[in-house]
DNA sequence: CCAAGGCCTGAATG
DNA sequence: ACATTCAGGCCTT
C-alpha cells in the first residue's frame, strides 16, 4: 500500500494549506465546507456526510509532477525529504475566507478565528459521539453584522469577510467557472474580492480551484527565493509591488513549469521545518 | 507606477 | 509581570 507516491497525511495537513483539522488518536478529522472528512491511519479518506469529494486530487500524476518541478537540487531535496506531501482540493468558500483571514496573521491565530466562525455561524453536527461545526454557508456570513463577525477575532478583516461572502451570494464570483477557466482569467476575477490581493488570490487558486501554476509569494517564499534562487530570480526591493509580483510569477512559471504550485508547497514546507515553525 | 503608513489580535520575545 | 515586537497582506494616500 505504501508505494512511492502515497500520501503523507501529517505532512500534507501540516503545510499551511488547511486549518480546521484535528487529530484524534491516529485519525484526522477536518471541516471542509458543508462536509466533515475523516482520514484514518492507513490514509483512507471518508466523507462523513457522504458527499462527493476529490480532496486528495487523486488525478494528479505525482510522478510526472515531481519530474517536472525537479529543476535543481533545492527542490529535489525538499521533494525527497517531504515525499508524500500533496496539495488538497478544498471547499472554495472556506478556502477564500481562510486566506482573507490569513493576511498579516499566523497559523495558530487563523485556526482560532476559523474555529470561532464555525462555532458561531456554522451548523452543529453530532456524529460518532463527537460534536462538529460545519463551515458557515456564504448566506450566513453575508447576512451577519460586522460586529458579530469581529467577535471571532478577525479585526479589520471583518468587513472583507462580509463583502466577500456577499459577492458569492450575488454570484459576482462563480467558483464553478473559476475552476474551469485558465489561471490568468481566474486570478483577475478573484482579485476583485475585497481583502484578496496577489498572495491570497494565489492561495485560493492553488488550494481550491485547481490552478497548479499559482505560486503564492508570501514573506517566506520571498526569503526562500533570495536564499536559494538569487541567480534565477533577483529580488531587489523588500516590498513586492503588484507589477513586480506579476513579473516574478512569470519567471517562476518559466523556471518551474506548469506545476510550480507544487514546488512552492515543498519549498515552503521544508523551510518552515528548518526554522521549527509550528503548524496546527 | 511606487513608497509609506495604518490596520486587529495574541503569541512570542525582551 | 509588563511592554514591545512581529506574524504566511491589503488598501488608501
Amino acid at each position: 500500500m505504501k508505494d512511492k507516491f502515497s500520501i503523507n497525511i501529517d505532512n500534507s495537513i501540516n503545510s499551511g494549506q488547511v486549518f480546521l483539522w484535528e487529530k484524534n488518536g491516529t485519525d484526522w478529522y477536518g471541516i471542509n465546507g458543508q462536509d466533515i472528512l475523516k482520514i484514518n491511519e492507513n490514509g483512507i479518506i471518508k466523507s462523513i456526510l457522504n458527499s462527493k469529494t476529490n480532496f486528495f486530487r487523486k488525478n494528479d500524476n505525482m510522478q510526472e509532477i515531481i519530474k517536472s518541478i525537479s529543476k535543481d537540487e533545492t527542490v529535489k531535496k525538499s521533494v525527497k525529504q517531504y515525499e508524500g506531501l500533496r496539495i488538497f482540493k478544498q471547499d472554495p468558500f472556506q478556502c477564500m475566507i481562510s486566506f482573507i483571514i490569513s493576511s498579516n496573521s499566523n497559523i495558530q491565530k487563523i485556526k482560532n478565528s476559523l474555529e470561532k466562525i464555525s462555532k458561531k455561524f456554522g451548523k452543529k453536527v453530532k456524529i460518532q459521539n463527537k460534536e462538529f461545526f460545519l463551515f458557515p454557508k456564504p448566506e450566513k456570513l453575508a447576512n451577519a453584522s460586522i460586529e458579530e463577525i469581529k467577535k471571532c477575532g478577525v479585526g479589520y478583516r471583518a468587513p472583507f469577510i462580509k463583502q466577500a461572502s456577499k459577492m458569492i451570494v450575488l454570484k459576482k464570483i462563480n467558483f464553478k467557472y473559476l475552476e474551469k477557466c485558465d489561471y490568468q482569467e481566474a486570478k483577475k476575477n478573484i482579485c476583485l474580492i475585497p481583502g484578496v490581493g496577489n498572495k491570497v488570490a494565489d492561495c485560493i487558486l492553488l488550494f481550491s480551484l485547481n490552478k497548479l501554476e499559482a505560486f503564492p509569494l508570501d514573506t517566506w517564499m520571498i526569503k526562500i527565493l533570495e536564499k536559494y534562487y538569487s541567480n534565477q530570480f533577483n529580488i531587489e526591493t523588500k516590498t513586492i509591488t503588484e507589477k513586480q509580483y506579476q513579473i516574478l510569477h512569470e519567471k517562476i512559471v518559466n523556471y518551474f513549469g506548469p506545476y510550480c504550485g507544487y514546488a512552492q508547497q515543498f519549498l515552503f514546507k521544508m523551510e518552515r521545518e528548518n526554522y521549527n515553525k509550528k503548524w496546527l
